[in-house]
DNA sequence: CTCTTCTGGGTTTTT
DNA sequence: CCCAGAAGAG
């Protein structure tokens, strides 16, 4: 390939980016400016200009989406396999690292990545154990306390003993949790990244093996990187780095667990020479879209400046609406969502967003009635789901069957007669001769000193798992998952389950064995490759289970998408809802207190914006039912931080004389608001004339029916408040 | 010990 | 509202 194929297609900036001199860049790319084009075109450039070796280079991602996405378009623009490339989550490549040099990391072979629910189950089992009041410390604070801790690089030990009594307690939790999970050979998200990164400290060759092998380090969304990431990323790089880091100060989201936005300034100072670029030209939004986005951040203190801009169309004004409730909103927008499909859209262009996944059931709801196909991104994970998580702790007994997390989950799923009682003699015995609980079990069944109960309980699910193991023991995975799932009982226990829910995971077992079917061809990084060690592809399945949430769904026809703001990063439609845009829910509350969150929610909304392509919906809700009860929220700031020029209301605010909830239409709950744009012929920002007051502008307006007014602003006359009952108002335009 | 009912508490985003 | 844990009945 020569260098204008490499080049083709890039504007000024992206060129100067993709053939930028050896040494460090950092790129500021904003929303929609071709971030991942630069990336992928880095890559290209590397290889096939400068000569660099595929195995020298690796790229750095944040979600696996993104590190799929990736791939894929360098195996397109190379027209090579992208098997060999070292592109992958931080997460995945730590991953990577510690199975191949688990020695070295102090890690057993094995050893068992903990998900979030394993890791609050051993945190609740530890505070149990030590006596800690879970009704005054809560567990999932402790797991927050730790995380945040190794999110910062930080050990049990390193905590500063100090007299307060949030610092004692959770101390003590996170040293126990450190101890059992060193034991048991339990490794958490944050301790795949904390470990690897000590892994090189403390082995300088093996350090330096890899320094000389990634001549060229890409980052991806360099914005959200966490002081972990962060110090592993410099750490790797050593002193004669080359590191391409891409981000946008203006969409880090992730502040709240950790990612620090200053890392980007830190990049400058901390690796030599680094040569900045600014990506603003926007290919993906019409300028109205950009307009707003640029003066909603405007709203922010914090940031580095830029602006975006676009050669493209001005585009159709926002539309804003003001529902009555959620049931109204969605209601709306799933009509809306009709209207695009008539008029020769699909209903794969347009994305539903909202901040938080409470707020996808009544939006699913509406879809279904109106007959959408929808997805639904991130909320309840495959892989987390109950029965899920059952059937894979059978399959890593099988595999290992010192896991505890694996035993304590299913020791007594199905119900065998094994209660609180029978588990604590086990557990003791663990405890006391710090062994795992298979182990303790066998002891105790051999000593012979439990009650008969113990033996024959226990002892029937040990021999269960044995016969199991045999029994797979040539078994293809997906073979072993549907033996697993029949032999264990799990599938008759999960398939009697009360009403539709049995039968939703009963499928959902079905679906895991065809999962399990297709995933030998999915193995990014077959491990035994590199290391020529054995791995089952059991324990590799186990391990990608894991790391990746499964929220690739299947592709299947077109389909409207439904997920968070956070999950929409990165991706574009044509057509955008920003759905529940009322202050408390988003801003969220639990950002209200501090500015830099609120800044960050800001930032949130801006990625919510620039997701438009070409028309972008804000919809509200004066009453929302949440927690079971009726909520009235003021509409989002944000709406009102966008120039009124670029919106438009779809109805006239208001909130007085609508029908109190109890007596909606039984037909299907919706209510067609008692005002809206056809019926008074009136928006904000609307040209009128009056006969008295002569021609003005609609700049606000309040109530309903007989008693809704609304604000003009005359030319001549000031501003005045009219009641459209009374006063003659003409539109004009 | 298991199953059911009740109560109370918690609800942001994800690797 | 929805889930987890507690409490109560078989």
């Amino acid at each position: 390939m020569d260098v204008t194929s490499v080049l083709d297609g890039l504007n000024e900036r992206q060129r100067e980016a993709v053939t930028s001199p050896q040494g460090n860049s950092l790129v500021i790319a904003g929303a929609g400016s071709g971030k991942t084009r630069v990336l992928v075109h880095r890559v290209a450039w590397l290889i096939q200009i400068e000569g660099v070796s595929p195995n020298g280079l690796m790229a750095v991602t944040f979600t696996n989406k993104a590190a799929a996405e990736m791939r894929s378009r360098i195996e397109e623009l190379l027209n090579m396999s992208g098997q060999t490339l070292w592109v992958g989550t931080f997460h995945g490549l730590a991953h990577r690292l510690l199975r191949m040099h688990w020695q070295e990391a102090g890690l057993p072979q094995n050893f068992q990545i903990l998900d979030a629910d394993d890791q609050l189950r051993l945190v609740k089992r530890i505070m149990r154990d030590q006596g800690i009041d879970e009704q005054k410390w809560p567990a999932r604070q402790a797991v927050w306390f730790i995380n945040s801790q190794k999110d910062e690089g930080k050990r049990s030990k390193e905590i500063p003993v100090s007299d307060d009594l949030f610092q004692i307690t959770h101390k003590k939790i996170y040293e126990n949790y450190e101890r059992l999970c060193n034991q048991g050979g339990l490794v958490d998200f944050a301790e795949l990244l904390l470990r690897s990164h000590e892994l090189w400290l403390e082995n300088p060759s093996l350090l330096r093996h890899y320094q000389e092998r990634f001549q060229s380090i890409l980052v991806d969304e360099f914005q959200d990187t966490n002081t972990i990431q962060y110090a592993w990323l410099r750490v790797l790089a050593g002193d004669h780095s080359n590191v391409m880091a891409v981000g946008d100060d203006d969409q880090s989201i992730y502040g709240w667990r950790g990612a620090k936005m200053e890392n980007i300034h830190r990049f400058k100072e901390d690796f030599q020479k680094t040569m900045v670029i600014r990506l603003e030209q926007n290919y993906r939004s019409t300028a109205t879209v950009l307009k707003a986005a640029n003066a909603l951040i405007g709203n922010n203190q914090d940031r580095l400046g830029k602006e975006l801009w676009t050669d493209g169309p001005e585009g159709e004004p926002i539309q804003v609406y003001s529902a009555y409730n959620d049931l109204d909103e969605a209601r709306f927008i799933a009509e809306r969502v009709q209207a695009w499909i008539a008029t020769g859209g699909s209903s794969g262009e347009v994305a539903v967003l909202y901040r938080s996944n409470a707020q996808s059931r009544v939006l699913e709801e509406a879809m279904l009635r109106a007959q959408i196909p929808y997805r639904i991104y991130g909320g309840q994970r495959f892989f987390e789901r109950a029965e899920i998580k059952n059937a894979l702790s059978y399959m890593r007994l099988l595999h290992d069957r010192h896991s505890d997390p694996a035993f304590e989950r299913v020791i007594n799923i199905p119900t065998r007669g094994i209660g609180d009682k029978t588990l604590e003699a086990v557990r003791n015995q663990a405890r006391t001769q710090s062994v795992s609980l298979w182990k303790a079990a066998e002891d105790l069944i051999e000593m012979s000193s439990a009650g008969a109960r113990v033996t024959e309980k226990i002892g029937g699910f040990l021999r269960l798992i044995d016969m199991m193991r045999h029994e797979t023991h040539d078994m293809d995975l997906h073979e072993l998952a549907d033996y697993t799932i029949q032999k264990s009982g799990l599938m008759e226990f999960h398939g009697r389950e009360r009403g539709e829910r049995g039968l939703a995971r009963k499928e959902n077992l079905e679906e895991l064995v065809s999962a399990c079917r297709e995933f030998s061809g999915e193995l990014v990084f077959p491990l035994g490759q590199e290391t020529g060690e054995e791995t089952t592809i059991l324990e590799e399945f186990l391990d990608q289970v894991v790391l990746d949430s499964g929220d690739r769904q299947a592709e299947g026809g077109p389909a409207l998408q439904m997920m968070t703001l956070h999950s929409a990063k990165g991706l574009e439609f044509p057509l955008v809802f920003l759905s529940g845009m009322e202050e408390g829910l988003f801003p969220h509350q639990m950002s209200a207190q501090e500015p830099g969150r609120m800044e960050e929610e800001r930032r949130l909304c801006y990625v919510g914006i620039t997701r438009a392509m070409q028309q972008l919906y804000l919809t509200y809700a004066e009453s929302r039912r949440m927690h079971g009860s009726d909520t009235y929220n003021r509409p989002s700031r944000f709406i009102a931080e966008l120039p009124t020029e670029l919106l438009q209301q779809i109805r006239i605010k208001s909130s007085l004389g609508y029908p109190k909830k109890k007596s909606v239409s039984p037909s299907g709950g919706s209510i067609r608001p008692l005002i809206d744009e056809a019926a008074i012929g009136l928006r904000m920002g609307q040209r009128v004339r009056h006969a008295k007051f002569g021609e003005g502008v609609v700049t606000q307006a309040e109530g309903s029916g007989e008693r809704a007014r609304v604000q003009i602003r005359f030319s001549n006359v000031g501003s005045k408040w009219l009641m459209l009952g009374i006063a003659k108002i003409e539109p004009l335009e």
